[in-house]
RNA sequence: GGUGAGGUAGCUCAGACGGCUAGAGCGAGGGUCUCAUAAUCCCUAGGUCGGGAGUUCGAUUCUCCCCCUCACCA
């Protein structure tokens, strides 16, 4: 029983690099792959770049290239980037290619001849100047709501606030700085409440298998309220026309999110008929008609699973083929907890990691050490980057390799044992355990397995000494067991590390055969060269991946909802050495405000044994309020008052017990034990404490 | 504001159909070996399981309320 798959990860926007929140997706779904390869199954793992819509058209004009060279660059670009870092797709096609139009006009024309397309008349901001209409993120202006200025025209970044680019108070076109007008014109729409495609939906989600359990909740919320879904924009766009008899709709263009999915259907087309000889016909009927017996399966970003689990469905049933086996959503990638952030250099691309001359099978490892089923962000803390690294494959795994390697060696040739039961039976439950892992998409597990072999074997050769006597029987019949788990460890984590994997199968004489059946305890086991070394990492070299960029760096150019995340186009050139971690710089010591205060009154807040409500007076017209979880250390409020004390006046007041705390004082020392910072009577409350 | 997911040791997470001393790995502290990459191995620390109320003989695990974080949506 031979499984095959239609593996695809989300398409890459065209528009800048690969960076490290994109190496999630691909690393999970490139783990993936390899698994089932490994278990023997037929995969077919197919990706390609998303190259159209309104940022690849407008950064195209401003880099004065055509559109379609435009996402080409990148298209290579990011390619190459993949192959770094092992992502090893059966084909990066692109979604401008003619299979791609044919499959998107077929999807238009069955949701069509469904029934489900209607015309509605949409008022839209317009640019005269320009000449065209404004995506949100095309306009700017003040937020009607609190009157912050430069909001984009979806949301104010200030309040939260989310509005239609219309009430934005003084628009403006993010590209000439022109206002914009209100102009109508007329959009396809899809109404997916019409009881037959919503009952698809509907049943594709609840189905079991279909998304996690978590996701499913999320999806279902939408399904409840849903909207119908434009799939039309106006002109100038790069993009595939409407289909030429929709005249009600000439010179407009399918919304790139219509065509973006399709891409995994037309990609696949394109490599089963270049490398694989499959007629279009034979590849839809063996691949992706309904009953047949391939799965399908889409790994995506928590960003864009509206798109894949109510419209996709949706389209796929539209043109009579099957709906996803599987869609595994992940979350995104934070660094150092944080959102990545050009401005604070944790935007890392790939080209970034690759400069910094750390392997990239140590992020695969890192990653899969993180990564479950969930959709749980992922935090790259460079701290734990390296205890990662330097614990589990330095310390454990590959230093186990390299003193077994070297005992074993001694003996001068091919060593045969019998099996230790203990080793044995470790390792074959770790590899069983870790299939169902694997399978389950909990690398987290996998990771941890590999480990739990490596640890036994080192508590074992501690015990056994064979250092004393390597050519002892019970120390040899010790070291080949070791190196037989090894071997297993490699054939555990081979989806994960290839080339670490191959290595150490190699430096032990073995192969790696199909998963199923697989058990390593019988042969010879030779020495055939070094097991592959991993050097410990020292903070320094971690450090490298965050470059701060220059001051100058160019102003964010517009970002579209568009299948994957993407970015503009300027990358960070060779910057400033960044400060050593944890050490800050004058500037950012500057922005905290300290001040000393005078406690003007105290008491204790209601029904919180931890809080005190403070009135202290910090040299401006009125006293503030400050809340504060002291009060298991001063019991006697009272006590405190005229106490001149520090607190923080710049930071943002928050509510606490419903009370609003305006800054927070500054304490050493654990609660019921702990002091307030004081200054003495010399000093006048407001005094900037420096 | 609505919907969804979360809040368990410094960090990443397990777990509990309600009940023995709430676990693992990493990190930290102490000790040890020397084959191995200052690696291994042994020991130790430490958490009122977000807060409050309720149900119960008993809740961290169930119910309700609240707070906080994250995401999506309006």
């Amino acid at each position: 029983m031979k499984k095959r798959l239609l593996v695809t990860s989300a398409l890459p926007y065209a528009n800048g690099p690969i960076h490290l929140g994109h190496l999630v997706e691909y690393i999970q779904t490139d783990v993936y792959v390899r698994f089932r390869r490994a278990l023997g199954h037929e995969v077919a793992y197919v990706c390609a770049a998303d190259s159209h819509g309104t940022p690849i058209e407008v950064n195209a004009s401003k880099a004065g290239m055509a559109p379609g060279a435009f996402a080409e660059k990148w298209r290579t670009e990011q390619a190459e980037d993949f192959r770094r870092f092992s992502v090893d797709f059966d084909v990066f096609y692109t979604t401008d290619s003619p299979e791609n139009q044919k499959w998107s006009w077929r999807v238009y024309r069955a949701l069509k001849q469904k029934g489900l397309i209607y015309a509605r008349e949409v008022e839209q901001l317009y640019c005269e100047k320009d000449a065209r209409f404004l995506p949100d993120r095309f306009v700017k202006g003040t937020c009607p709501k609190c009157g912050t200025p430069d909001q984009y025209g979806d949301v104010c970044e200030k309040c939260g606030t989310t509005y239609d680019p219309r009430e934005l108070a003084a628009p403006r076109c993010v590209l000439c700085g022109t206002p914009p007008v209100v102009r109508a014109s007329k959009h396809a729409y899809v109404n997916l409440r019409e009881s037959n495609v919503f009952g698809v939906v509907q049943e594709w989600v609840r189905a079991e298998g279909h998304l996690e359990p978590a996701v499913r909740a999320q999806v279902q919320g939408w399904l409840d309220d849903l909207q119908d879904w434009c799939i039309t924009r106006d002109a100038p766009y790069f993009g595939f026309p409407v289909p030429p008899e929709e005249t009600e709709y000439a010179g407009k263009y399918l919304y790139v999110w219509v065509d973006a999915p399709i891409g995994y259907l037309a990609s696949a087309e394109n490599f089963f008929a270049t490398q694989r000889g499959l007629s279009p016909e034979a590849f839809e009927k063996s691949w992706l008609a309904e009953g047949a017996d391939a799965e399908l399966q889409h790994f995506i970003g928590k960003d864009i699973l509206r798109f894949h689990s109510v419209f996709w469905p949706a389209m796929l049933w539209s043109a009579g083929v099957k709906r996803a086996d599987r869609l595994a959503v992940h979350g995104h990638l934070t660094v150092n907890g944080e959102k990545m952030s050009k401005s604070r250099g944790t935007f890392v691309t790939g080209k970034t990691y690759l400069e910094s001359g750390l392997d990239p099978e140590l992020l695969r490892y890192f990653y899969a050490a993180n990564l479950g089923p969930g959709i749980y962000d992922i935090d790259l803390s460079l701290e734990e980057f390296r205890n990662r690294i330097n614990a589990d494959l330095a310390n454990n795994i590959a230093n186990l390799a390299s003193r077994v390697a070297t005992l074993l060696q001694r003996a001068g040739g091919p060593v045969t044992r019998a099996p230790d039961e203990e080793i044995r039976r470790t390792t074959l439950a770790m590899l069983q355990h870790s299939r169902a892992a694997y399978e389950a998409l909990q690398y987290r597990d996998v990771v941890r397995n590999a480990n739990q072999i490596a640890d036994l074997c080192n508590k074992r050769v501690q015990a056994a000494k064979p250092w004393e006597n390597p050519l002892g029987d019970a120390e040899q019949a010790l070291l080949w067991n070791a190196a037989k788990a090894l071997v297993g460890i490699a054939q555990l984590l081979q989806p994960v590390m290839p080339r670490f994997a191959a290595g150490l199968v190699a430096a032990f004489g073995a192969t790696l055969p199909a998963w199923d059946g697989f058990d390593p305890f019988s042969g010879p086991v030779e020495i055939k060269g070094k097991p592959p070394q991993i050097a410990r990492l020292d903070a320094r070299q971690v450090a490298r991946l965050i470059v701060t960029p220059p001051a100058d760096e160019p102003q964010k150019v517009a970002k579209a909802l568009s299948p994957a995340e993407t970015a503009s186009k300027a990358s960070a050139k060779p910057a400033p050495p960044p400060p050593p971690p944890g050490v800050i710089g004058y500037d950012d010591f500057a922005r905290v405000e300290l001040k000393v205060a005078r406690i003007l009154a105290a008491q204790a807040v209601p029904k919180a044994d931890k809080l005190l409500q403070l009135s202290v007076d910090v040299g401006e017209p009125a006293p503030r309020t400050i809340v504060a979880g002291i009060a298991q250390s001063y019991p006697d409020p009272a006590a405190l008052v005229g106490r001149r004390i520090v607190v923080v006046a710049n930071l943002e007041p928050r509510p606490l017990r419903g009370i609003l705390s305006q800054g927070m004082l500054l304490a050493a020392g654990e609660s019921p034990n702990l002091q307030l910072v004081s200054v003495g009577e010399g000093i006048a409350p407001g005094t900037r404490v420096k």
